[in-house]
DNA sequence: ACATTAAGTGATT
DNA sequence: AATCACTTAATGT
């Protein structure tokens, strides 16, 4: 039960409060998901709110038309914002919630993570922070949809990318770039040679550096 | 060696 | 910019 604390903190220095640790490794429990894997999907009924301790998860969602829009990204020292509203409503899952990566995720049970909201300040001050950062990912998830071009939303994308890497290099294929932003694929592929010729970008087969 | 998947290209709408 | 048809290149079995 050591172990579990010492990954919270390491991941989430905010909620360092010694009582508040005490009670999180009652009820915490390490998940592990393969890359590929669906940890949320519609419909899903959600019983525990996901801290992500390392690895990439895609929140996204399909409408009605089968169009898959892309709501933003998880790493390590993330939570999924929208757990929070779904649990405390019972409601079901809206979005849906794939590993990008192999990924490690603790697993709070929604009636802990409930009852916390009003027993620790470090956890409220922690999940309003959450919701305030996922929303202003939201926004620039809207206007990229709504108002950018194919070049400036690639731009955006791998930047938005690049942030999960260490060493620059994004590891995806030209059509899930595609499937991510609704575009074609052989727009894609084009537009990245057109970036690749201005020397912005190094491309590999299955992978696309960004180059400052 | 062969099949599969990723990426590049030109033509058409 | 999307779709189609096709080519080329890389990778897996």
């Amino acid at each position: 039960m050591q172990a579990i604390s010492n990954l919270l903190l390491d991941k989430f220095h905010d909620l360092s409060d010694p009582e508040f640790i005490r009670d999180f490794e009652s009820v915490a429990q390490i998940q592990k998901v393969k890359q590929g894997e669906m940890i949320i999907d519609y419909g899903d009924f959600i019983s525990f709110v996901p801290l992500v301790i390392s690895g990439l998860i895609k929140v996204s969602r399909t409408n009605e038309e089968d169009r898959e829009i892309l709501l933003y990204f998880l790493s390590g020292g993330d939570t999924c914002a929208s757990s929070f509203s779904c649990c405390m409503i019972k409601k079901r899952s809206e979005i849906q919630a794939i590993a990008e990566e192999d990924s490690t995720l603790i697993a709070i049970p929604m009636e802990a993570a409930d009852r916390w909201m009003s027993e620790y300040k470090v956890w409220r001050d922690f999940v309003f922070s959450n919701y305030d950062q996922k929303m202003y990912q939201l926004i620039d998830t809207i206007d990229r949809l709504a108002f950018s071009q194919l070049d400036q939303k690639l731009i955006d994308y791998l930047e938005d990318r690049s942030r999960f890497t260490d060493d620059g290099v994004i590891h995806v294929t030209h059509s899930v770039i595609a499937h991510d932003l609704n575009v074609s694929r052989e727009a894609v592929s084009r537009m990245l040679k057109k970036m690749e010729n201005q020397g912005m970008v190094t491309l590999e087969r299955n992978s696309i550096t960004l180059n400052d």
